[in-house]
Formats: C-alpha cells, sequence, structure tokens
DNA sequence: GCACGACTGGACTGTCAAGTCCAATCGATG
DNA sequence: CATCGATTGGACTTGACAGTCCAGTCGTGC
C-alpha cells in the first residue's frame, strides 16, 4: 500500500494553473447544469478549450475532476452568501440573507443548490464524494452556528436554545426549499421553508 | 402532428402484465440505487430476467421506463406512509408520522427519498419527469395539508393559519433533512428538521 | 386444432465516453 | 543557447450502452 499520489504534478507555472483552474470552472458550470453523469469530459474540453491530454495532465480521471468540481462549488456558494454569511448574528440579518437566498435562487433560474445537487447526485456510490459534501454543509452549519452562537452569548437568544441545532433545521429547510423550488419551478417553497426557519430562531429568542 | 402512441400494446395479458409490473419493479429499485443515469437498461434486464426485445416490447424506450419508475415510486412512497398520511389531524399524529418516517430513513440505510432523488436528477433536462414529480409532491403536500385543515375547521388550528403553507414547509423539511441525512450518514438532521416543522405547526395551534 | 396477436430470445448496430499513448512545443534556468 | 520538465495536440483503443431487427414460441378465441 504505498502512497500512490499518481496524479497531479509536483509543480504548476502560472500558465499551468491558469489552465487547470479553466477546466474547474467550466466543468462545475456544465455539472451544475447538466449533473455529473450527463457531463462528457470531451464536453468540459470542448467548453474549456482544452485537450484530453491536458485534462490527463492535471488530473488523475473523472472523478478527481469531480472533487475538485465539489471544492469550486463550495467556494462559490460561500462567496454568494458573502456578507451575510459571516454575520447571521441578529434577527434583521436573518432575513436579509433570507432574500438574498431567494434572489440568487431566481437568479439561477431556480436550478437549485450546486452542493444539493450534488450531494443527491453523489452521496451513494462515491464515498469521497460523499465525505467532501458532507464537510462542505458541515462547514456551512458551522457558519450559521456562530452567528446564532453569537446572539445566544449576547442573551438574545435563549440559553436553552441549541444553536448546532437550530442551525441544522436551518440548513434544512434551505436545501428542501430549493429542491422543491427547483422541481415546481417557483420560488414559493423556498421562501415558505425559510420563513419556517427564521420563525424557528426567533421563537428561541428571549423577549425583545 | 399524429397522436403518435407509437409503444404499449392495446391489450395486456395476465402474464404480459406481471412481465412489465416485474421490469418497473426492478428498475425502481435499480435507480433507487444507483440513480438514473447510472442504471443501464442492462441492468434492469438482468434483475427482471427479461431480455432486450420484452424492454422495448412494453416501452418505448429509457425516458418511457423512467416515467413508470416515478409512478410507482409515487406509489410506494405514499403506501409506506401509510396510514399516518390519511389522518395527520392532531399533534400526536404528526409525531407518529414523524417516528415513521425517521425509522424508514433508517431502513433504507439513509439513502434518502426516492421522489426527492429522483427529482434532484431530473427536474432539469427531462420536463416531463419534473411535471411527474412535481405533481407527486402536490399529492405529498395535499395530503398533509388536508389533515391541517381537519384541524383548523376543528378550531385546533388558528383561523390565521394557512394549511398550504404549513404542508409546504413540512414537506421541504422533510426532503431537507433527508438529504442532510444521506450526506451526513446520520438521522440526526431529519430528526431535527422533522421536529422544526412540528414545532411550526404547533406554534400555530390555539391553546391546548 | 388453427390462426392470430401477444409475447419472448438474443444477436447486431451505431454512437459515445473514458482513458491511453506518443510526439511535439514552450519556457525558465544555467 | 542548450536542457529538462511542464505543457499541449490529437489520434487511438476499449468498452458500455441505447436502440433495432427478426425469427421463434405461447395461449386464447373461434
Amino acid at each position: 500500500m504505498l502512497p500512490n499520489q499518481k496524479s497531479e504534478p509536483r509543480s504548476l507555472t502560472a500558465r499551468g494553473a491558469a489552465t487547470r483552474s479553466r477546466i474547474v470552472d467550466a466543468a462545475a458550470d456544465l455539472i451544475y447544469a447538466h449533473g455529473v453523469d450527463r457531463t462528457s469530459l470531451d464536453d468540459v474540453m470542448a467548453a474549456s478549450s482544452v485537450s484530453k491530454s491536458q485534462l490527463y495532465h492535471y488530473f488523475a480521471d473523472k472523478d478527481a475532476l469531480v472533487l475538485e468540481v465539489i471544492a469550486r462549488q463550495t467556494e462559490r456558494v460561500f462567496e454568494a452568501q458573502t456578507p451575510h454569511l459571516e454575520a447571521l448574528d441578529s434577527l434583521p440579518a436573518l432575513k436579509l440573507w433570507r432574500n438574498a437566498i431567494v434572489r440568487l435562487n431566481k437568479a439561477a433560474h431556480g436550478k437549485g443548490c450546486p452542493l444539493g445537487t450534488l450531494a443527491s447526485e453523489l452521496a451513494n456510490g462515491f464515498e469521497p464524494a460523499r465525505k467532501c459534501l458532507a464537510d462542505s454543509f458541515a462547514m456551512w452549519r458551522d457558519r450559521i452556528e456562530q452567528g446564532l452562537t453569537k446572539m445566544r452569548e449576547r442573551g438574545e437568544l435563549a440559553a436553552s436554545a441549541d444553536p448546532y441545532e437550530l442551525a441544522v433545521a436551518v440548513l434544512s429547510a434551505i436545501q428542501g426549499g430549493l429542491l422543491l423550488a427547483k422541481t415546481t419551478h417557483s420560488s414559493r417553497p423556498l421562501e415558505i421553508a425559510l420563513d419556517m426557519a427564521i420563525d424557528h430562531v426567533a421563537r428561541h429568542m428571549t423577549k425583545a
């Protein structure tokens, strides 16, 4: 059982890094639009103006590329929620965030959450991807949890409230709402789910 | 533009119906386990002990089979929630249902909701499937909504509460909770999401 | 018992996708 | 400017999969 790090050259020049990044971006877009299995490497080649050998120069195989795509989408999801995600420590902040998510979903024409669709497609059958996505969700939950913890420290949230559980509940609402929104071609389910989640947090607040 | 009902023979004998049903069952199982794109017709053939020509005798193409699988999974989901789904008209009934869902998820080794995974995979790019799944979700939501409506008629739920919106919120929580449960390999997110949803309903109840 | 249509078997085709290979360039460095 | 590894091009191999075709069997109504 040798370390078997067969892929990825030891060093990358600036040009190489740019090419590699271009590939990941194109793959992320295509996979978001069509799913992992309906995105061929030929599609990725065409979209990123790259040849087959380059793909296999930078990535051991399609699975390795998919793993990179997960990482890239995780970054994108976090960036898209900036700056809201950094300070979800008050009811007004949560509501602003809610509106931003709804806006984001509309801008994406209700295609759903990039991480959610990847998770649904890969969580069974490609264990490294599942782990990676579980980490992404954990980080996301953690951001929410941090804001709630701050609220509790300030006494805005009841001492009996569990920031971890509240954060999991909120994230569930987001994912479920996005899935229903995507399926029904309407953003209402997302709005309704988010409002429930915010109500749920509000319910654990001490009187104003 | 002729009606173009190219597929499906006019009549089915008992044996033919059985074969056809066997195919759909096998396809449903395989697709639930591996996803639509990772399930080949050869796999379905092997699992249902059927030859290629039989597949194409009963279904116009893979898409037609997938549509049937959606219908079958919809039936299964509803059956699995029987009898709870028929009378979600009290808080205790909702809690019993919650426990049943958690149990079901554990029994399925956290593979998630059959409808949810299909929706995530097919909602973009295969419009007939999306419509079909949207209908399934609407029926599901309607069952929940009916129970809540009954509660409101009885005066247990506040007149200001909207059974439709509450039902959508509950269904979102289920789907989101199942997705996180599947990704994290833990049923906790599902439990947390369901508890939030039930709390949310309880919050709209008139005092006991 | 025979005729006709439902039903079945399985070989065959065409396409497309993953992954391999080798030879050619580019560019920093001594 | 010579060298070496990073980088690139694209043809080629291999296998899988959707879908086609035709020939044969079964079973039910007449």
